[in-house]
RNA sequence: GGCUCUAUCGUCUAGUGGUUAGGACGAAAGCUUCUCAAGCUUUAAACCGGAGUUCGAUUCUCCGUAGAGUCACCA
């Protein structure tokens, strides 16, 4: 048995984006499963549109979601191995010379066409099946501009004939380019490797997802605060599965589980609500510690500062932010929006929405919010904790009407219509914030 | 248009020649500490159509229909 090697060969003239990152979770899964190996190769013999930030944009998205290479190749550094095969199928005759009446800009008038035996190629796709085409239509395609520039039909053939791949796994949409390719291998005489096409990753149109359908970039994702574990699970499930319920999937037990039968032959649209939920899953998953860090990233200067200034009370809001958002990129709409600041320095109210809606007289409003008072200035400032806040006051609130009471106390304590519940609260800011707080709000209640 | 591919809830999907067609996201409702979120419970929601094979087709075959990809001196 030969060993495995795959590979994912991208073209750089785009950022990394989240169709090729299936492709290469893919080509890699199945290497690890087989002990073989996963070869990076950057397909750049267009001169014109590849560009070196691109390139560099997928190694790094790459890196970043641990799709690490055992070999990388860059497809300009290669011109002489390409050089050399196109010599030696014109001595063999399958490739020959063309003069050619330039149609366009930048033609050549002449180029190196292959000489199609215009024969039915058929072959074998691992979730499709047989698939047979006519090459007769593609005519005597053109291999290469010039001795020193191939294009990328023979460019492939001759890297992975050379690199020894032995399963290409990539889109379906280089379905028909596969004929053309075959025809090549055997012009060269090489094995054919084992061809697994994978359905298209769509926009909600259902068409092939590209730039025009929004944010797609691996950065981009990263930037907003997606965890590549989340990332990674997701995208391995939009066309693959395990046979089984199981949607929370780690690489290890994916490297385990993955297999090409159970890859599906249909396209899928691209769903963002999903991968916010698998997002959400694994920043719990993460260290209190981590997570502060990604959120801090992301607070505006002023507030980020702030939180640094007062890391006690940071590092007890973290678990209060994550279960608001479902990227740590959410964080900074909120903390844009004000709400985080409450946290740090005291609110200013808006005398009305400090009445509970079945409250309309202002004095009974601030008598509960004295009672609220005594009751909290009773706990010993060692067991001001949620449980214990809630516990000295539940049985008031209840008595007096929850809302009535439990709405001006929180509001005075975060100035907001909608916040964490004032136990949770209280507890961050601690008991002397509190009583303040209170006292402010009852002041304003008195006017 | 030619060629190639595809078709189960809105979305991702499981599944079988006989099932109450299962799960997840999302949605709706309810519960849980006032709000927001989270959590829990529940509900709604699908086999593209037509023939054929068969005792029986969502499942197998064919034909439609719809959608997608591809038709470069791009990759």
């Amino acid at each position: 048995m030969t060993k495995v090697i795959t590979r994912f060969a991208p073209s750089p003239t785009g950022v990394l984006h989240i169709g090729s990152v299936r492709t290469a979770l893919y080509s890699w899964l199945y290497a690890r499963q087989n002990n073989g190996k996963f070869i990076l190769r950057i397909e750049d013999t267009d001169k014109e549109r590849s560009k070196k930030e691109f390139e560099e944009n997928i190694i790094d998205g790459l890196n970043w979601l641990g799709l690490n290479h055992d070999e990388f190749f860059r497809q300009s550094d290669r011109a002489v191995f390409y050089k050399e095969r196109i010599i030696e199928l014109i001595a063999k005759g399958a490739v020959y010379v063309s003069k050619e009446e330039p149609k366009e800009l930048g033609e050549r008038a002449e180029v190196i066409r292959f000489k199609n035996p215009n024969k039915v190629v058929t072959f074998r796709d691992e979730v499709r099946g047989d698939i047979s085409f006519d090459t007769t239509e593609f005519g005597d395609f053109v291999i290469a501009k010039d001795f020193d520039t191939p294009l990328y039909n023979f460019a492939v053939v001759v890297d992975d004939f050379d690199m020894g791949v032995t399963h290409i796994i990539r889109g379906d949409d280089a379905i028909s380019n596969t004929p053309r390719q075959i025809l090549i291998q055997e012009a060269l005489g090489a094995p054919r490797p084992i061809y697994t096409h994978l359905p298209m990753i769509l926009a909600p149109d259902k068409s092939k997802l590209s730039k025009r359908h929004g944010a797609l970039a691996v950065t981009e994702y990263r930037e907003e605060g997606y965890l590549p574990e989340a990332i990674l699970n997701f995208v391995a499930l939009m066309g693959w599965n395990p046979g089984n319920d199981q949607e929370l999937l780690s690489m290890d037990e994916m490297v385990k589980l993955f297999s090409l039968e159970k890859v599906q032959k249909g396209g899928a649209v691209w769903n963002i609500d999903k991968l916010k939920w698998f997002n959400k899953h694994y920043m719990k998953l993460l260290s209190q510690e981590n997570a502060g860090k990604e959120i801090l990233a992301r607070f505006p200067d002023a507030l980020r500062e702030k939180a640094k200034a007062n890391s006690k009370i940071f590092e007890k809001i973290i678990s209060v932010i994550l279960d608001h958002i479902s990227a740590f990129g959410d964080a900074r709409a909120f903390a844009e929006a004000g709400e985080y600041d409450y946290f740090f320095e005291d609110p200013t109210y808006n005398r009305e929405s400090l009445l509970w809606k079945d409250e309309s007289d202002a004095s009974v409003a601030s008598q509960k919010l004295q009672k609220v008072l005594a009751l909290i200035d009773n706990i010993d400032e060692a067991f001001f904790v949620p449980e214990t806040i809630k516990t000295a006051i539940w049985d008031y609130a209840t008595e007096a009407g929850r809302g009535s009471v439990l709405w001006p106390m929180r509001y005075a304590l975060s100035g907001r219509d909608k916040s964490p519940d004032p136990f949770t609260l209280a507890s961050i800011l601690g008991k002397e914030v509190t009583i303040r707080r209170i006292k402010d709000a009852i002041k304003l209640l008195l006017i």
